[in-house]
RNA sequence: CGCGGGGUGGAGAAGUGGCAUCUCGCCUGGCUCAUAACCAGGAGAUCGCGGGUUCAAGUCCCGCCCCCGCAACCA
């Protein structure tokens, strides 16, 4: 029994999504597509959520006037939209606010070996307006960047969690892959922070700096849980860990693969702080975390103040999901940073799918209708991939490279056209050679069905036109898959 | 001496020792089945700079310059 759970992180909702967010459902949704092609659909179990309670949500639904509960649920729905609009095949949106979730937070905090949550007294630089701790050397001239006033020093008593003491089995456990991390640029990076000290991290907020937001401490009333404490705890609870769930046992608790797919500014939480929580609660560990760049846009770093951040949804309703989804998987290096523009999206759009894969299928299906009189034979014993390109495609996509997967996909829609233009079937209609030509559309036929199969987690609605189209029992000319922009 | 990533034809990228590759753009030619799409050929790179190792370096080593991230309770 080969179980497979995929996750997304979950994103604060103190904003609407924007396309960072996409990408990372986008990525998400492809290895969930292709493991559900390989496990079959019943063994793959994948979730996206958001975080409803992070004091950043508070703060957003202060600004607008309106009660956290209503703004956050508000919010959220953006989230599920955006997966949605996106064709993302999410199994379940978690929301932390849910039961479910609370109660799973609050059970891994008392699964907890309880040497490893103590009470210890913090203090630091205060900002009220901020609603945040500052270190000195980020204050400018002494006070808060933001709103120029001197800090308070504020000591509080707080939850610690012992993350010191999981240093040396974290180190070993990452640097065996038994924890793996990919890329392996990141892994170094974790096991550099790792070898330099791990010290010990807070995890609960006086219930006042908490403005009364988030999950309770379980027996301390005047403490929440530190947001990551209980978001992390979301990929457990959505499986109905705190009542034990079946879909828990089954997916989580057993030997299946568990698989984070997060973004680079989160790693460490994902990787050191997740793993140490579960090992100190006596529960199996994820087997690798995914880490993805982030999207800049022109080149620049996506932020609100700058004004260039991309509404993935108004993409969409602008171009269709598999555009969007296309752009992100093949422009966007998927270990690394990358960039979109428009520019470079229509590019895309009108080089690869208009003028690549659709054309193609618009001139096979038309010589289909024209020269083989609407009919198709699938050939036997034709591979579009040879042994060498089908290989380079599995490990592309076993290391998450989805620009090279799709590279080594698309390189067969230019053999087609390439043997089409050799072969000139026109003429040899002229020259009546109906069944030679009839052998042409058959393996060429063929060759975009085997593409076809390797773009359905990638494109699953082109992947699936195609194929019904040429499974049509009267063949004739498709209609543009991607019409042109103008 | 904080850590990491990167600097390759006009643009964007691939490329861990052996004639420098791909996509877009540009030029020329071809084709007309196709979404004015497609195919072939071509021009264009002293592979950031300076040394070194080697029969051979974009690729390894040393030094330097420049760009971009990250630097622990803050998503």
């Amino acid at each position: 029994m080969s179980r497979f759970y995929i996750t997304t992180a979950i994103p604060y909702v103190n904003a609407k999504p924007h396309i960072g967010f996409a990408l990372e459902l986008v990525q998400a949704d492809v290895i969930a597509r292709y493991q559900r092609l390989k496990l079959g659909g019943e063994n793959v179990y994948f979730l996206t959520g958001a975080d409803e309670n992070a004091l950043k949500n508070v703060q957003a639904a202060e600004k607008e006037g309106r009660s956290t509960s209503e703004y956050v649920a508000e919010m959220s729905d953006r989230f599920r939209s955006l997966a949605s609009a996106l064709n993302i095949s999410n199994n379940d949106f978690i929301r932390t606010t849910e039961q479910r979730h609370v109660k799973g937070a609050t059970k891994l905090w008392q699964s907890c070996k309880p040497d490893d949550i103590y009470k210890k007294s913090y203090s630091g630089l205060y900002c009220v307006g901020c609603e945040q701790y500052y270190t000195e050397d980020e204050l400018v001239d002494g006070v808060c960047p933001d709103h120029k006033v001197k800090p308070e020093l504020v000591t509080e008593e707080n939850y610690f969690f012992k993350l010191s003491s999981y240093q040396h089995k974290l180190e070993q456990l990452i640097s065996n892959d038994e924890f793996k991390i990919t890329p392996e640029s990141r892994k170094n990076e974790m096991l550099a922070f790792i070898r330099r000290g791990l010290e010990d991290f807070s995890i609960s907020r006086s219930r006042e700096r908490a403005r009364n937001w988030g999950v309770p401490v379980p027996g301390d009333d005047s403490q929440v849980m530190y947001v990551w404490f209980d978001a992390l705890s979301n990929y457990l609870n959505a499986l109905g860990y705190a009542a034990n769930d079946s879909l828990y046992k089954e997916f989580w608790d057993n030997s299946g693969r568990k698989l984070h797919v997060i973004g680079k500014g989160i790693t460490r939480f994902h990787c050191i702080y997740w793993p140490a929580m579960l090992l100190s609660a006596g529960l199996p560990l994820p087997n690798e975390v995914f880490v993805h760049g982030y999207v800049t846009v022109d080149g620049q770093k996506i932020s609100k103040s700058l004004g260039n951040t991309v509404d993935p949804v108004e993409l969409v309703n602008k171009y269709g999901s598999e555009p969007v989804r296309y752009y992100l998987l093949r422009e966007i290096p998927a270990w690394e940073d990358g960039d979109y523009s428009e520019a470079k999206f229509k590019q895309r759009y009108e080089s690869d799918l208009a003028n690549g894969l659709g054309n193609t299928l618009s001139r096979v299906t038309n010589m289909i209708e024209k020269f083989g009189n609407g009919k198709f034979i699938q050939a036997e014993g034709v591979n579009a991939y040879t042994p060498a390109a089908a290989s380079a495609i599995e490990i592309a996509m076993r290391s998450y490279r989805f620009e090279a997967a799709l590279l080594a996909i698309f390189n067969v829609i230019g053999e087609i056209d390439a043997e089409i233009e050799k072969n000139k079937p026109w003429e040899m209609a002229k020259e009546e050679k109906f069944n030679d030509i009839q052998k042409l559309l058959s393996k060429w036929g063929t060759m975009l069905l085997d593409v076809s199969h390797y773009l359905k987690p990638f494109l699953p609605d082109a992947a699936k036109k195609i194929e019904d189209k040429l499974r049509e029992h009267n063949i004739t000319k498709a209609e543009p898959l991607f019409p042109r922009l103008n």
